[in-house]
DNA sequence: ATGGGGGCCTGCCGGC
DNA sequence: TGCCGGCAGGCCCCCA
């Protein structure tokens, strides 16, 4: 699901109704997602304010005034369903739950937040905010991608040792943090990138600009969600996904986009996973 | 240290 | 219409 855009997209979208605002009840109405919650997770939740949202990778980050923060992943179908239709009359009017509401915050606005996630690759957990940094699923973490520590040297010193493909490199969280399936797919058709080219064997200049590249693709995925988050607010505030246009993911057989260029898009599978590029435009 | 593959879950889609 | 295989945007963990 959801990469580093599409998490912050979620995040950006939960501003409104949770920043500076108290949980009046947590619902938890599992033992677990893909791991099991922490202890008394609702009761650690319920009467706390979020104090502000915060996001590290594709975990969104809420502070809470407990001095704890609540660490949420969205897994690849984790979202945040916002229902401000009943604000101010839950009680006698409760939303029913919906299938795979695992997580239901009410806030004391009314406003009610399900967290969905049909396929239970999501998580959450609770931890002490000022050691948030040593939490198990945060501290492996590479740096954020538009952080000052991701640069020209750092990726050239991660990338030429590796002699894996660049399309798995991109994608190890310990190198660079956020970036899934899809977007780097994105990156490696923009710089002209082919995907089984060893990491190692890069050369400076394709390093160089994949520094900037990556940069773009998110930054122009995260201002694509601000105007799907409008769209959504407008209908039922469901966060989760956003459409956006591709230029290689899931355009296997259509024809590259880059002009003057007639090849199709091919698809191959690398460690599992998809890989989509125009074989004329990325070696 | 690095890298490959399995596994966790459900839903959907295409083919027979 | 139903069944089955394959696929899905993540990530931990085990093994070589």
């Amino acid at each position: 699901m959801p990469e580093l855009p599409e998490v912050e997209t979620v995040r950006r979208g939960l501003i409104p109704v949770m920043q500076g605002r108290r949980i009046r009840l947590a619902e938890v109405r599992r033992p677990d997602l893909r791991w099991p919650f922490p202890d008394r997770m609702a009761e650690r939740l319920t009467q706390a304010k979020v104090v502000s949202l915060g996001r590290r990778s594709k975990y969104i980050l809420l502070h809470l005034d407990t001095q704890e923060t609540l660490i949420v992943h969205l897994g690849m179908s984790g979202r945040m369903q916002i229902d401000q239709r009943l604000a101010g009359q839950f009680h006698d009017n409760p939303r029913l739950p919906e299938k795979h509401d695992h997580v239901i915050f009410e806030m004391e606005s009314g406003t009610r937040i399900a967290f969905n996630d049909a396929r239970r690759f999501g998580a959450m957990d609770l931890c002490a905010t000022e050691s948030i940094e040593q939490h198990r699923l945060i501290e492996h973490l590479g740096p954020e991608p538009f952080g000052n520590e991701f640069d020209e040297t750092y990726l050239a010193n991660r990338l030429g040792t590796r002699k894996s493909t660049i399309k798995t490199v991109l994608l190890d969280q310990k190198i660079l943090a956020g970036l899934g399936n899809i977007y780097v797919c994105e990156v490696l058709f923009r710089v002209g990138i082919c995907p089984l080219t060893p990491a190692q064997n890069l050369s400076p200049d394709k390093v160089a600009r994949l520094v900037p590249a990556i940069r773009d693709v998110l930054r122009e995925a995260i201002d694509a969600g601000g105007s799907s988050l409008r769209d959504h607010r407008q209908t039922n505030g469901d966060l989760g996904y956003f459409q956006h246009s591709f230029a290689v993911y899931d355009r296997e057989g259509q024809p590259c986009q880059k002009e003057g260029c007639t090849t199709r898009i091919t698809r191959i599978t690398q460690s599992g996973r998809s890989s989509f590029y125009c074989p004329n435009c990325q070696r």
